[in-house]
DNA sequence: GGCCGATGTTAACGGCCGTTAACAACTCTA
DNA sequence: TAGAGTTGTTAACGGCCGTTAACATCGGCC
C-alpha cells in the first residue's frame, strides 16, 4: 500500500490536499481533465508527480472530491438562501450568492460545469444529484414568484440563466469585480423576468 | 508521404471530411479534445485511426479547422444581420441567428466555447480575430442602440449573453426546438435591455 | 535512542496515443 | 491493359500517462 489513508474520504482538514486541489481547479479549467497530467498537478505545488498518490487514491478521486466539495457546497449555501419567505429576496439573495462563488472561483465553475462526466460512477450520481437539486431551489422559488409557469420553461430559464453568470471565467474585460458582479446582478435578474 | 494534398487549405467539397468533421465535432463536445483519440474519431465514421491522415494532416489539424470554420460562418452572418439600418431590428436578427445556429449545432458551440487553446498557434490568431469581430459586431449594434453606455460594460454584456445563448447544449430540458428559441430570445432581449 | 508512521523521492511497469511505414484494392485514363 | 492516383488497411515506432514499487528522510513517542 502506497499510503495508510490515502483514499479516506475525509480525515482531518489536510492542508495538503486543500492546496492541490487548488492547483488542480485551475489546471483541469485551463486544460481540461484529460488535458493536465498528474506530473503537472505535483508539479503546481512543488512536487513530483507520484508524491499526489499520498493524497489521493488518483486522479480521478482528485475529480471526484473537487465536484462533490463545490455542489455540496452550491446546494449548501442555496438552500439557506432559498429559505427567505419572499420570494424576491430569496432570488435576489441566490443570485448574489452565486454570482460572489463565480467571480471569486472561476475555475471551478468552469470545472463544476463541463467535467461532470469523467467522474467515476459511484460519485457522479451524488454530484448529478446535488446540481439538480440545486437547480430545484432557483426552480421553486421562481415558481412562488411567478406561479402558473410551466416546470419546464422555468427549469430552462434557470439553466439559460445559470449560462449568463457562469460566462464570469471566460469574459476577462476590463470590469472589476463590483461592477461585474452588478452587470450580472441586473442582466440576470431581467432575463428571468422577461420569462413572463 | 502518407497522402498526396493530407494538409491542403480545401480543395473540392470533400464529403469525407465534412463526414470526419461533423464526428469530431460531436467527439469533442462531448469528451473534450484531449478526451477523444483518432482512434475515436476514425471508428466514428466507419474507419480505422490512420485512415484519417488521408484527409487530414493530424488531430490539431481537425480541431482548426473545424473552428476556423464555426468562427467564419459567425462572422460572415453576424455581419450580414448587424447592416440593418435598425439598430433594433439588427440586433433581433443577431438573436435569431445565433440562437438558430445553436440550437442547430449545439456540439459545434459547444468546441467553439471550449477547445480554441488546443488549436496550434498559427490558426488560433486567426480564430481569436474572427470571434472578436464577431463579439464587436454585437458591441457595434448595442453601441447604436444605447448610445453612451459604455464600451466596456457594452462588451461584458454582450459576453455574458453568449453564455446564456450558448448554454443551449447543456440544458437538455423537455422543451421542444421552437419554444426554446423562443424563450432564449426573450431571456437575452430582456437581459441586454436590463444593462441600462 | 530505536522505532514507526507520514510524506517525499526515483525507477520501472503496462497501456494507450499520435503518427508513420508498408502494402492492398479500386478507379480512372492513356 | 499498364500505370498512376486515391483511399483504405495492418504493423510498428516513440512517447507520455497513470500507477506501483522500492527506498529515503524526518518528526514524534515508548
Amino acid at each position: 500500500m502506497t499510503s495508510p489513508r490515502a483514499a479516506a474520504l475525509d480525515g482531518p482538514p489536510n492542508p495538503r490536499r486543500a492546496e492541490i486541489l487548488g492547483a488542480a481547479a485551475e489546471l483541469f479549467a485551463r486544460r481540461g481533465y484529460h488535458g493536465a497530467s498528474i506530473g503537472d498537478l505535483g508539479r503546481a505545488v512543488g512536487l513530483t508527480g507520484p508524491a499526489l498518490y499520498r493524497h489521493f487514491s488518483g486522479k480521478e478521486a482528485v475529480l471526484a472530491e473537487m465536484l462533490l466539495d463545490i455542489s455540496e457546497r452550491l446546494l449548501a449555501e442555496g438552500v439557506r438562501r432559498a429559505a427567505d419567505p419572499d420570494p424576491a429576496r430569496a432570488l435576489d439573495a441566490l443570485l448574489r450568492w452565486h454570482i460572489a462563488f463565480a467571480l471569486d472561483n472561476p475555475a471551478l465553475i468552469t470545472v463544476h460545469e463541463r467535467e461532470l462526466d469523467n467522474v467515476p460512477e459511484p460519485q457522479r450520481h451524488r454530484v448529478r444529484r446535488l446540481q439538480r437539486a440545486y437547480v430545484e431551489e432557483w426552480v421553486a422559488v421562481l415558481r412562488r414568484l411567478t406561479p402558473g409557469l410551466p416546470d419546464d420553461r422555468t427549469r430552462a430559464a434557470v439553466h439559460a440563466c445559470f449560462g449568463l453568470l457562469n460566462s464570469t471565467p471566460r469574459s476577462a474585460t476590463g470590469l472589476d469585480r463590483d461592477a461585474m458582479g452588478d452587470l450580472l446582478h441586473a442582466m440576470a435578474r431581467a432575463a428571468l423576468e422577461g420569462v413572463r
